[in-house]
DNA sequence: ACTTGTCCTGAAATCGATTACAAGGAATCA
DNA sequence: TGATTCCTTGTAATCGATTTCAGGACAAGT
């Protein structure tokens, strides 16, 4: 069913539908009517394919994420959805599990779909992949990785500020055993969160025991983690996640060692996902304010589209501590419930 | 930086590079290294939209879901996207939450896009938008919901053998005020869960008291219902959430109304999602086998791609309980913990 | 030397839209 | 009545690929 044929039943050339199909308000009325009759009667649907092709412009913003299942990532997508769809865009969204091939197969598609604009929100990116998205002068936005360039916005959050509050917070109750959980790729020199939990904690000098370890992003992962950790013989006061997801298995598998929560041992997350607040009990966690992440990369992907300057932007967020019940003072001695 | 760039730089002309670029064999050797020198160095990505509109395939899959923020939809969603990626082809996912709107521009998104196949897992479908769909020529999946044709399978959840194992199990422990707790669209003539709990439950006589309730998908709305529920004054025994991912609000409102599970109050889900282990108590659930879902959408889609036969079929799927300890024996009495 | 066949490559049609430009007809004006 | 404008519509070029078909080059067969 393509334009031709919905013109030849209604008796016009093809120009005349598109106009008609794009609001173009020069056609006479009765036209417009019997034009509109016989786009319905075929059951006609634009091929966007062609459309954008003639049309130059593609009419959808890209996202690429690392964990879509992570209700963080997901907290972003949500809005920029919702944001592009009030201006008639479409997003095109891509998982790439922390996978750095699925992530340049990813680019390279979005690349190809000639999107309005590409929003990174991963945590690994290498500089080939940058310059190749620069080279193609598509309008970007990163978080949390990559360099301001002529096309390419940062969103970053200040996560040393979030961790040092956190760990202070916790110093202040008498911690003095403390476990850092990150997932894979948060660990390594990259993490501004490993490095700024480890220097803080660090500064409290050699009275502060502390060990960090990873596993992959979720609740599986938490769990692990934290079965892994205890398995070491460590026995923290406090156990920081990097996140709010890993944590959810964390305070699972310290239930099932007999552990309580706070009382024997503290817990807390980063991100204030909604299931912070369900879990058993409520993550005392640092809030990151996804809507308005989601809001700012749709503005900053789209704000060149009115003139061609190129108005990449440099952005950082405070984020704010969150106190909730899985944190309290340290416990007296070590684990009571676990054999010595 | 189209394709007639590149094959200037090359020396060559476009039908050779697009050979080079779809691996067709016959170009000599030299050539194809000569064109993939000028390929890499224009920093070339060809345009989808072109090749698909000369090709005449897309390549991409589309899937439109109710609430991908929920793990039974993203389980789904990413074992579809799976096979799908070692297929060469890209999936893209549109959400409706739950809003008949935006249910309508997906498909026809999907239609525009002239997508390979379509899965539709949805609560909600009107029937002329399948009639669009059916006359599109699309092959399409649909979950739940519409009926077989020509070119759209069906797979089904037998969600009524679920709901009465588990209203059994319940009513053997001696439960005798039952509440079911829905969304929105999962009340209502066409859900049948609700349906099988209503039938199940009534057929014990006026001796077992029962409710039914309706709120939005997730654990907000599961924590509003408990709330409006107990605020009814209706005392449940036991309560059946319609998926686990409202339960998890439920379990959050019931601990802090007092009340214990499973001790005072048994909780049931449905789905089995990861989540359903991580939350407190480990929810007693029914399985969906989202993976195979997954995997059975994916191959009804393509099935047809080699002939031109329509293979579309009804499938359907009988889920398992999952005992876990959100549930027990009745109590004896009325809720200790509320006042009278 | 003349076919014949094999290899490789290019010219041009095609996919389904958009849009600049031209043109026909009606209406207005002198 | 003839000229000028205003509306409306159609013709055809264009976007960036794929693909059919034809043809040139070169080696082999006779």
């Amino acid at each position: 069913m393509s334009l031709e044929e919905v013109a030849r039943r209604a008796g016009v050339s093809t120009a005349t539908v598109s106009r008609v199909l794009n609001n173009v308000k020069v056609v006479k009325n009765s036209t417009r009517l019997r034009v509109m009759k016989a786009v319905s009667e075929a059951n006609y649907h634009p091929n966007l394919h062609a459309r954008t092709l003639a049309g130059g412009k593609s009419l959808t913003i890209g996202m690429i994420t690392s964990n879509l299942e992570n209700p963080f990532f997901f907290d972003i997508f949500r809005r920029l959805e919702s944001d592009a769809h009030a201006s008639g865009l479409d997003v095109v969204v891509v998982n790439t599990d922390y996978d750095s091939e699925r992530l340049v197969r990813g680019v390279r598609m979005m690349i190809g779909r000639r999107v309005t604009g590409l929003a990174v929100i991963v945590s690994e990116m290498d500089s080939d992949l940058i310059d190749e998205l620069t080279e193609s002068d598509i309008p970007a936005v990163f978080y949390d990785v990559g360099a301001v360039r002529k096309n390419i916005s940062n969103i970053r959050v200040n996560y040393r500020q979030g961790i040092a509050r956190t760990v202070e917070y916790l110093h202040n109750l008498g911690h003095d055993r403390l476990a850092f959980v990150g997932h894979h790729t948060s660990l390594g020199p990259t993490s501004e969160r490993e490095q700024a939990f480890v220097e803080t904690v660090s500064s409290y000098g050699p009275s502060t025991e502390w060990r960090t370890i990873a596993d992959q992003d979720g609740p599986d992962g938490g769990r692990n983690a934290a079965r892994r950790l205890l398995a070491s013989g460590f026995e923290p006061t406090a156990i920081l996640c990097v996140n709010d997801f890993m944590a959810l298995g964390l305070l699972r598998e310290l239930r099932d060692q007999g552990l309580r929560v706070p009382e024997d041992v503290s817990v807390t997350g980063f991100d204030n996902i909604k299931l912070s607040q369900y879990c058993e009990p409520p993550l005392t966690t640092v809030d990151i304010p996804r809507e308005r992440i989601g809001h700012l990369v749709f503005e900053a992907l789209t704000r060149d589209a009115g003139k061609g300057k190129p108005a990449s932007r440099d952005i950082v967020i405070d984020p704010e501590f969150v106190l909730r019940s899985s944190t309290g003072p340290a416990a007296k001695s070590s684990h009571p419930a676990r054999p010595v």
